[in-house]
DNA sequence: GGCTGGTGATGCATTTTTTGCATCAAGGGC
DNA sequence: GCCCTTGATGCAAAAAATGCATCACCAGCC
């Protein structure tokens, strides 16, 4: 798009905090772009830079514009995928800021499942936090985000959410293997295998241990589930997951749920003990998705209503 | 806007229906301007006009992307508006879609007391019926609408609603003019001066004559408010208006409310003959005025509610 | 205090893009 | 069948964007 080009080096600009920067990351020269910028303060009658010894600032002008650029874009993208739509292609583009629970099993799954029926729709794919995965989509840097955490910013509109109770995985043998359910008094002294403290299912853990105080022994922390799950064939330890991590949409009953790897099993923690918690399925507030985005957060909605209908709201 | 330029020769050609006049109209050759639309075909990938022998039209895919350009060009208003409200100079431009009603006093009188406020906003004022008043809203030629008649498109949000009772404009030495209100059947016979069809006061007044049974002696048809009020000086007839119409924004009281004219007088027409209409004081749906749109139109309704708390809703 | 390494701004020559003129081919109205 | 108007296109001129070299500025540092 040759007319939304300049816009395009302003988003760069900011994001860089630099001219000669963002110019090498566009590959053009400095000269170019720093009179590009010249141009269009002008035509906006103001300066939309700070400029600062060590770089360029956007200043609130500068800000409010750039939220101006960001959903022009987002909304020429929806536009093309409209009329792409049209002619039957259903080609499309779709950015997913997803905490790394959904990215294990379910969205690949679903991803897949999606691109089956619609092969031109290509997809984007940022595991990130709760709070950063709200601010790429107030970015415009992702069209749906999924987020296992409490929604904190208004502009998110939470589509559709998944009620999610906290499973332990251990190995086969484990002492613990036998109980329909976990406590969290079992847990006293046991060897654990915890998420990182941004976390949506460190943070319900925490809560649990703290309210029943109980201190297990943090053997590991990581923000890595397959280092953790791996981790466990070489040492026995127990660590937590929610169902949509372990197996991608099937709903998860007691004992018979641990398909996802044949050497370890998972029990939920008892609802006494861990309040369950809710997988967000989002966008941004007053945005009109693009096509395919828009019918690829459908299909996720429809399908895990299909799934998990209980637990499945909005 | 250098950058947006080619955006708003394509409205202009579909506008114009053809490349060349839109070409004369934009004060460049059709080669430059059809070039420039080939251009931007080619990189949205579809065609966004169909050649016709007499021109071009817009296909759907066209229609979908014009869309998009207007709403392009209203937000970058509205951004604009913000970031010079910003360094505080209250600048900006605000477009009006009106029925003739409202165009008489009410809207004079409450624009120049708003630039009276912010002498840095222009005014655009269009005159016309309801219809076409929706649809420029829609198209985005209008940023706020007042209409006399009722809303019959979903994309238009109603800010505030007035009501307003017909009254009957005569001269001061009618017969009529001693009653305190006028009643349907005293104008059977009586030489009347109406609106024209599409206007909302003659729908409620032909509804009510045609209730009633009356046929008055309709002498005379216009869309003009002020001809018809001067045509009175030189023969004694009827006609009609609302309020808002005749003064402003004060009160109409019983029989001293004619300072509009001294030699004519105003009554109310009984409210049990002709149901009072709603005059609408909207913009479009979803969508974020420019400042000074949106102070210009909290101005009127908390002025509007001032002066008629009873009638004034929303 | 002067040096170094970074920043954005600017004059000038070059390259790229856009524009205008002349002309073509196609379709509808008479 | 003629005439007129339409949009498309080749080619030269005009205009705009770009790149190079350079300036002025500031912060950190020796």
């Amino acid at each position: 798009m040759r007319f939304m080009t300049s816009l395009k080096f302003i988003d760069v600009v900011a994001r860089e905090g630099s001219i000669r920067k963002a110019a090498d990351k566009l590959a053009i020269t400095s000269t170019a772009l720093n009179r590009r910028i010249l141009q269009i303060e002008e035509e906006i009658g103001q300066p939309l830079f700070e400029r600062l010894p060590g770089g360029v600032r956007l200043n609130t002008a500068g800000e409010i514009f750039l939220q101006h650029i960001r959903s022009q874009f987002a909304d020429l993208a929806r536009v093309q995928s409209q009329i792409a739509d049209l002619s039957g292609i259903r080609r499309g583009h779709v950015r997913i800021a997803s905490g790394a629970d959904a990215l294990r099993r379910f969205l690949p799954e679903a991803i897949a499942s999606y691109r089956g029926a619609h092969p031109a729709v290509s997809f984007d794919l940022a595991r990130c936090y709760g709070e950063e995965a709200e601010a790429r989509l107030f970015s415009l840097d992702a069209d749906i985000a999924l987020i296992f955490a409490p929604i904190r910013a208004a502009h998110v509109h939470v589509a559709a959410t998944l009620r999610q109770q906290i499973h332990c995985v251990m190995p086969a043998g484990h002492r613990l293997a036998g109980r329909d359910t976990i406590r969290i008094r079992d847990l006293s002294g046991e060897r654990v295998v915890l998420p990182t403290a941004q976390s949506g299912v460190r943070q319900l853990l925490d809560t649990a241990f703290l309210r029943r105080s109980v201190e297990p022994d943090v053997i590991l922390e990581s923000d890595s589930f397959e280092f953790m799950q791996n981790f466990l064939h070489f040492e026995p330890a127990l660590f937590f997951q929610i169902p949509i991590a372990i197996n991608a949409g099937r709903a998860v009953g007691g004992a018979d749920a641990a398909d996802f790897d044949e050497r370890l099993v998972s029990r939920p923690v008892d609802m006494a003990d861990v309040a369950a918690g809710t997988l967000h399925i989002c966008h941004l507030k007053g945005r009109v998705l693009p096509v395919a985005a828009a019918k690829f957060l459908d299909d996720i909605i429809t399908g895990l209503r299909g799934r998990y209908s209980d637990e499945v709201d909005q």
